[in-house]
RNA sequence: GGGGAGAUACCCAAGCGGCCAACGGGGGCAGACUGUAAAUCUGCUGGCGCACGCCUUCGGGGGUUCGAAUCCUCCUCUCCCCA
């Protein structure tokens, strides 16, 4: 593939590439493949969707015979992530760091070519770095160029707290493009300002800056906020196949598209040609969502996994069944009878039984099929009851008599 | 170093001695409608064998009071102004 070609691949769907220019030069240059790093914090290692847009980015660089620097954050993870909350994290001990660093690679590897990925963490220079080079890293950056960054502007002009530790972050994650001697960095739009940092930082180094390249960031299940976990609005990518299936079938129609462009493989025409199939009316919204679920689940689950998602899925909620699979749970009780509410807790289908009841009142219960709306509706022992709690919680219940 | 403001449930935000489990909004959950979409309407949104009852909750500790999220005191944290 020419430079010119591979330029274009690269740059599709991103939104920041500083810059083209560079990034054309470097193609250009072909002496070597490209070192392109990602960085990553060790805390969180549960992948969601929103993760891999820069992975299938990733991917693509490496398809092209570039190679991929994996970053582990084990030491900026200490330091705690400024983006997010200005929560003080606890230090990870190494065997902790270890762990999550297999599930990274267990989760990752699902997108990536392991063969053109390397694994760094960055403890292994941060850690004996003195004092004074701090210090001197410190020297190279002005407070009013750290308060250029979004959101530590906010919290300054809304008078929120900022630490001053959090200005390192950026300076250190800068430091490891350093390093490291990267050619580009991807990260999401959140991530602008820390990539340009590095930039700077290789030059003050006296380095060819880092090209650096940003993803969009992916819209959760709600449709508007970022997808995230601790949002409630993400699907991760190791979560059981019916599970991805039933949210993807739940992202807003708006966000269709966008999926098939940001969190799958597949080619730009092919998108194409379903987003025109949308538009034109040719293709119901319900069948390209069904399809994006499938792929997905084909990806991180296999072809088959996907086959069965989408038949236990029909079976629920197209053709109104039961699902097959559904788990019985088993109550040993005193009494003769147990009543409705407490037998949805102990069941697990309710985290309490005022949850419970609140729910039945709100005729979100059904026994055997039937709606029950009475507080003290009692269940019988010696036989299995089917209940349901809302759409999806499904669980059969045998009240056994003992004590 | 000096002066001022503030910390309320998942988030924002009222309350400023009893009527407060705590207004309102967001979010979430549930029902109706659907394509488990969106939009819309409605209800719920601390726990307790279901209660005009009890327990826990308003940054943390101690105190005043018949009674405190509301008053006093100490502590912790945050923001602003001056130096």
């Amino acid at each position: 593939m020419t430079p010119e070609s591979q330029l274009g691949v690269l740059t599709s769907r991103t939104v920041d590439v500083i810059s083209q220019e560079e990034l054309l030069r470097k193609l250009k240059r072909r002496d070597r493949p490209l070192r392109v790093k990602l960085g990553m914090d060790p805390t969180a290692p549960d992948l969601h969707l929103g993760h891999t847009v820069v992975l299938h980015k990733l991917r693509q660089f490496q398809e092209l015979g570039h190679e991929v620097i994996f970053l582990i954050g084990d030491f900026t993870g200490m330091i705690g992530d400024p983006s997010g909350r200005s929560e003080t994290r606890k230090p990870l001990t190494g065997e902790e760091v270890a762990r999550n660093a297999e599930t990274y690679k267990r989760q990752i590897f699902k997108i990536l070519d392991p063969v053109r990925t390397q694994v760094e963490f960055n403890s292994k220079w941060l850690r004996p770095l003195t004092g004074q080079d701090l210090i001197d890293l410190a020297s190279r950056y002005t407070v009013a160029r750290m308060l250029e960054r979004d959101d530590f502007q906010k919290r300054y002009r809304e008078g929120l707290p900022i630490s001053i530790h959090e200005f390192l972050y950026p300076l250190i994650q800068g430091y490891d493009s350093v390093v490291l001697r990267t050619d580009v960095e991807l990260g999401g739009t959140d991530q602008k300002f820390n990539l340009l940092v590095g930039r700077e930082l290789q030059r003050d180094f006296g380095q060819e800056p880092q090209v650096i390249m940003t993803v969009p960031i992916l819209e959760g299940l709600d449709g508007v906020q970022k997808m995230s976990k601790s949002l409630g609005n993400s699907i991760g990518i190791e979560e059981p196949a019916k599970e991805i299936y039933g949210k993807v079938m739940s992202i807003p129609d708006s966000l269709l598209v966008r999926y098939y462009e940001l969190v799958t493989p597949l080619a730009a025409e092919e998108i194409d040609r379903i987003r025109e199939g949308i538009s034109k009316g040719s293709l119901h919204p319900r069948a390209a969502k069904a399809n994006l679920a499938g792929v997905l689940v084909t990806l991180y689950h296999g072809a088959e996994a996907a086959e069965g998602a989408a038949a236990a899925f029909d079976r629920l909620f197209r053709d109104k069944q039961v699902p097959e699979d559904v788990e019985t749970v088993r109550i040993t009780t005193t009494d003769r009878h147990l009543l409705l509410p407490i037998v949805l807790t102990e069941a697990g289908l309710t985290p309490s039984n005022s949850e419970a009841r609140r729910l039945i009142r709100q005729g979100a219960v059904e026994v055997d099929g039937k709606r029950v709306t009475d507080l003290d509706y009692e269940l019988a022992t010696d036989r299995e009851h089917l209940i349901r709690v809302g759409k999806r919680r499904f669980r059969k219940v045998r009240i056994l008599q003992g004590g």
